[in-house]
DNA sequence: GAAATTAACACGAACACTGTTATTTGTCAC
DNA sequence: GTGACAAATAACAGTGTTCGTGTTAATTTC
């Protein structure tokens, strides 16, 4: 066979590759070296040194043969996973999400990958205060000079990279904001859910502790339920969800709350 | 004149350039670019190159005809110059401190260069608690496996790099820990000072949430006094300091508490 | 209009990515 | 246990990209 590529490849295309093989990883449930050396056509010793670098970042599990996808609910937890699915769905929620600031609002980011998209948005809404656990959005918005930003401390968490525990649900509640912009793993039409009671505490705060709470959900976290009830959807004041959702769903969360279908 | 170096610069040599024109720049309080060429050999336009970065970082002036270095106090405040100078010192004397630090401990950090360089001697001492209001010591210590770090929240300083603030200060109180790391911008034999209120409220909140008091600083910040007093030498517990300090002025320390000169 | 500054292009070194080959490690059959 | 084979790692070399720099030209500022 004909070497394409002889060598010599780009950041670009070997984060592309990468990304490819944990998508094969994750649908198949495992893979062997060679299979992926068929998937990508590089060499062997690439795609070694692919799944060390996956490995070592937490998505995927390497064993003696080949990876593996890990467990499901620590996989789907894995922080910087989450922050690479779903892209586009979750960056035309936060525009949709964004157009309900303006200039002068306070207002509350959780520590999921669609706040933080909503927060990348913000500095150019105009002067505001933005308060948040998730070191990511303090992160994008410790530059913005029209920002005052305001971090909810508390026992840091690197799954979540974010800030929780019951000392952060104390500087949550010393605050009350225009709006709080909230995201969770999973949700029907009537309820919503996360699998960490810990999360579920410092969320419920946050709703508590905002005059409107807005519930920004892509399309893949529904119709799903997990372990632990969150909050009846009527408990917010808005849905921001992408164009992949049911029609039949948006129309039954509807009875409870006014919801937005984001455009790509 | 012949040309030693033609072309490509290392990284290296680019930031030790530009820390040598920021030295200059601050001896002279000002300097044309014609004279920067001189003083490193580099081409106009590089001089130029570095001093539009140097101005964005925030370390020096840009005018039309050269560079000047920024009012003392702003300048002296400003978070990445500080982190620049007598790291040497900074680094020696956080080795002393550390060695007060065993496995088990809780620690308190404070938003210091000095606390910044214990921060990252931690993670090797074994199972700790860390506290810190410090963005840069939440960096360096969130990959510790073995670290459980608590963020101290509040209103974000840009000009610190680090919450501050009413929030920050209740979020000290609920805590108590066996041993706070502190350092402020200057002190004498008997008093330490900072000239920011804002600030002294958080390092004494951190001071009265500790079991003992480790004070440190490095000969560049002594004798000399500022604004507004932090509190009297005899109410930290100990006091490191590196070798450069006059003995004379460690004597008289030693009336207060007990004080540690760190080997380079 | 002259000096200072910026823009545009080109060169070269350092770095990152990949492949090949050699060595080590682990597993299974006997 | 031991040998044989496959898998994984280590070591080296080649190639592309990025980053820092210099030169020259265009622009701005006083």
């Amino acid at each position: 066979m004909n070497k394409e590529t002889p060598s010599g490849g780009s950041t670009r295309s070997r984060n592309i590759r990468q990304q490819r093989i944990t998508d094969y990883v994750i649908s198949r449930g495992a893979a062997s070296a060679a299979e992926l050396v068929e998937l990508t056509g590089v060499s062997l010793m690439t795609v070694h040194r692919d799944l060390d670098e996956l490995a070592r970042r937490g998505l995927l599990r390497k064993f003696r043969g080949g990876v593996s996808a890990l467990p499901s609910t620590v996989f789907e937890s894995n922080e910087e996973y989450r922050r690479q699915v779903h892209v586009e769905a979750k960056a035309a929620i936060a525009r949709k999400a964004a157009e309900l600031v303006e200039p002068g609002m306070s207002v509350m980011l959780d520590d999921s990958t669609t706040a933080l998209e909503v927060a990348r948005l913000l500095p150019s809404v105009g002067p505001l205060t933005v308060a948040t656990n998730y070191l990511q959005a303090i992160e994008a918005l410790k530059g913005a000079e029209e920002v005052r930003l305001i971090c909810l401390g508390g026992d840091y968490s690197s799954t979540h990279d974010s800030f929780n525990g019951m000392a952060c649900i104390e500087a949550v509640e010393r605050l009350t904001v225009d709006a709080a912009f909230l995201s969770t793993s999973s949700m029907t039409a009537q309820t919503t859910f996360h699998q960490e009671p810990e999360i579920i505490m410092v969320k419920r705060a946050m709703m508590a502790a905002s005059r409107t709470r807005v519930l920004l959900m892509d399309s893949s976290k529904m119709p799903r339920p997990a372990l632990h009830r969150l909050a009846p959807l009527a408990e917010y004041d808005r849905l921001v969800v992408d164009e992949g959702v049911p029609a039949d769903l948006v129309e039954e969360a509807r009875q409870h709350l006014p919801v937005d279908v984001a455009a790509l």
